[in-house]
Parts: structure tokens; C-alpha cells; sequence
DNA sequence: ACTAGGGTTCAATTTTTCTTGAACAATTTT
DNA sequence: AAAATTGTTCAAGAAAAATTGAACCCTAGT
């Protein structure tokens, strides 16, 4: 029973809701290519931008199912992309009386995507990068004495990027909105 | 005659600058790594990062040959990842005497770097950005009354996102040091 | 005007990444 | 306890992106 006012709106052609191919309205289609292009922007696949579109718009929460006869992906595709995007905080599971399906929600504040973002991308790179920079420090030191000052400059502003970098962060998603 | 320095070094084993595979020395290839990792994390090509890290600890300027032979990328990787990193002002020409070909020298101010990259990467799609808003607006006002609601405060954060990421970002650069 | 050096371009190939779908758990209903 | 529903996992296939190398274009030197 859950597409019943998608099949109605399927089979009405007057209605001012035009549709493509699929089931998708062009204000769904627009908005999921909107949040396609913002997930290839920040290096995600196709297929999460896309769910996140589809229940960004959505009315009521949307189950796996919905998202793959709607979007005609594959469940695994599907499945995957939600386990992505709940593990960033970006949707949120919401349970739909009479029904055993999780059903999602889209997380809309700015702030929260972004931190949920960066705690699962960035910050794990974050920190690899001072062992990193330990060691480059640790090779430098065995450098020939000639080039060991552009070395210690060239690392030493690398360091710098780094600490500007980690309080950056805060700050950014301080000034992201509440 | 440009790597003599490179080659001597090769062939003293006892040299504490240990030499893995290639001519690269292993801080070198340390550093690169730290680059390549960088780029694939802002979604560039790994080619990109090496040329970088290998420019960036470089005491001189390097070439076009430079590149291809210590890193042993093809000339046409090289010639496109050039490209790119002059594009975003990540690397700056330098004219060496005597020697026809273009020389490179690393732009290492963060700040810099990262406006260079906002710039062509991230700006023509904030731009694109509110011609789909506005088409999102449209479709949305053909909608059915009661969704419409819904639909507008969603599209409205939305220009929320992009007004927000439009101003932050000179913020951000402005932070980002001098 | 010819040649060599330096660089770019781009079609073909390789590599990487994404998606699929079928097998499998785990639950819940009958 | 069988059968259905829901969801996950992962090897194989498909799609996308990066890399190669050869053809080509400049410009400088002869």
C-alpha cells in the first residue's frame, strides 16, 4: 500500500506533475540530480546523492524498498547507501506503525551533514597524518645537512597546515548554523 | 645534465638517504605519499598529488622531464597533471638559465593552495548551483497544494545551504592564514 | 627551411570504483 | 517450524576515471 499516491499521481496525466520515464516527478528527478552532483562534488558515489535526494523531497519516511523501485536501483546499491548515510547521521530511522521496514528520514540541518561528514571522512585522515608527519621529520633528520633547512621549512609548514587545518574544523562547523 | 645529484646518490648504497625501488629517496617518497593521499581526498587524481609532493621538497625547480623520469609517469600524465596544478596556481614557472623548458616551484602557502583549488573546482558549481535552485522553485510551485508546504521549506533550506556555503567560504580563506 | 627539443592532445587501454544480484542471516508472521 | 519479509554481504560484472603513448604542434637553433 505504500505508493498509492504515487501510483494515482502515475496515472493522472493532467495533473500538473509532470513525470519522466520512471515514477519520478521532475521536481524528484531535479532535486536528486541537485544532490547527485553535491555527492560527486565531495567524492561520494552516484547512487547515495541519489537516495538522499529522493528522501530529501520526500513527504513521509521512505523504506529500502521505496528507494529501490522508485530510484530502479539495485537493493544492494540501496542497502549500502543507507547504511552510508545513517552511519554519517544524514537520515535517520523512524519506525512507520503497522510496518517492520525502517523507514528513513532526511536529516536537513547544514551543520549536522557537514559534522557527520567530516567525523567519517576527514577526521580518521586527520590523524593518520600526524604519524605521518612524524616520519617525515624522523627522514629529514638523516638528510645531508645542505638540504636539511629547506626540508625542516618545507615540513614545518606542513605541520602548520595541519594545525590549521584540525581548528579550522571546529570553527567551520561552529559557523555552519545552530 | 639535470640529474647528476640524483644519479650520484643512487650509486652510494652506504648514503644514508635509503633508496627504495626507483630514484626516489625515501623521504621523498614519503612525502608523495602524503600528497597522493591529500588529492584523493579532495578527489584528484593520484598523478596530481605525486607531481606535487615530488615539486614540493624539490630544493630546485624541476621540469617537465624531471617529473616523468623520477616519478616514472607517462609524459602525458605529467603534461596534464602540470596543467592542472598551474591552473589552481599550485605550482608557479620558474625560467632557468640556459634550459628552454619550463621549470616548476611549489606554491606553499595554504591558503593560496586552497583558493586556487576553491576556485576552479568548487566555484562553478556553487554558481550552477542557483540556476537549479531557481528551477527547483518552479517546479515546486506547480505542485499540488497540500505537498507544497513541505516542498518549500525543504527547497528553502536549500538556498539556506548555499547562501551559508557562499559566505563561509571567503571566511574560510580568510582564516586560512595570510 | 629543416631539425630537434619541449609540450599538448586524445583515442585506446588499464585501473579503480560502483553497481548488481544472488546467497545468506535474522526476524516475524502464519 | 515453515514461510515470508527485511536487510546485509560480497564476488562478478559494468561503468567511470586515470594513464599511457603516439601523433602532432610550436618555437628556437642551425
Amino acid at each position: 500500500m505504500r505508493d498509492l499516491q504515487f501510483t494515482d499521481t502515475q496515472f493522472s496525466p493532467e495533473n500538473s506533475n509532470s513525470l519522466i520515464d520512471n515514477g519520478l516527478t521532475e521536481l524528484e528527478e531535479e532535486c536528486i540530480e541537485l544532490f547527485v552532483r553535491m555527492a560527486q562534488l565531495v567524492g561520494l558515489p552516484k547512487s547515495i546523492g541519489q537516495i538522499y535526494g529522493l528522501i530529501y523531497l520526500s513527504a513521509d519516511p521512505l523504506n529500502l524498498e521505496d528507494v529501490v523501485h522508485r530510484l530502479e536501483i539495485s537493493k544492494g546499491s540501496a542497502s549500502q547507501g543507507l547504511k552510508f548515510l545513517r552511519s554519517t547521521g544524514a537520515v535517520e530511522i523512524v519506525s512507520v506503525p503497522n510496518q517492520r521496514s525502517d523507514h528513513y528520514l532526511p536529516e536537513t540541518s547544514l551543520r549536522s551533514l557537514v559534522s557527520g561528514f567530516v567525523k567519517e571522512q576527514i577526521e580518521p585522515h586527520m590523524e593518520h597524518g600526524i604519524e605521518r608527519l612524524d616520519r617525515l621529520k624522523q627522514l629529514a633528520a638523516r638528510e645531508d645537512e645542505s638540504r636539511r633547512g629547506l626540508l625542516n621549512e618545507r615540513i614545518g609548514r606542513l605541520e602548520t597546515w595541519h594545525k590549521r587545518g584540525s581548528t579550522m574544523l571546529p570553527i567551520l562547523l561552529r559557523f555552519l548554523g545552530r
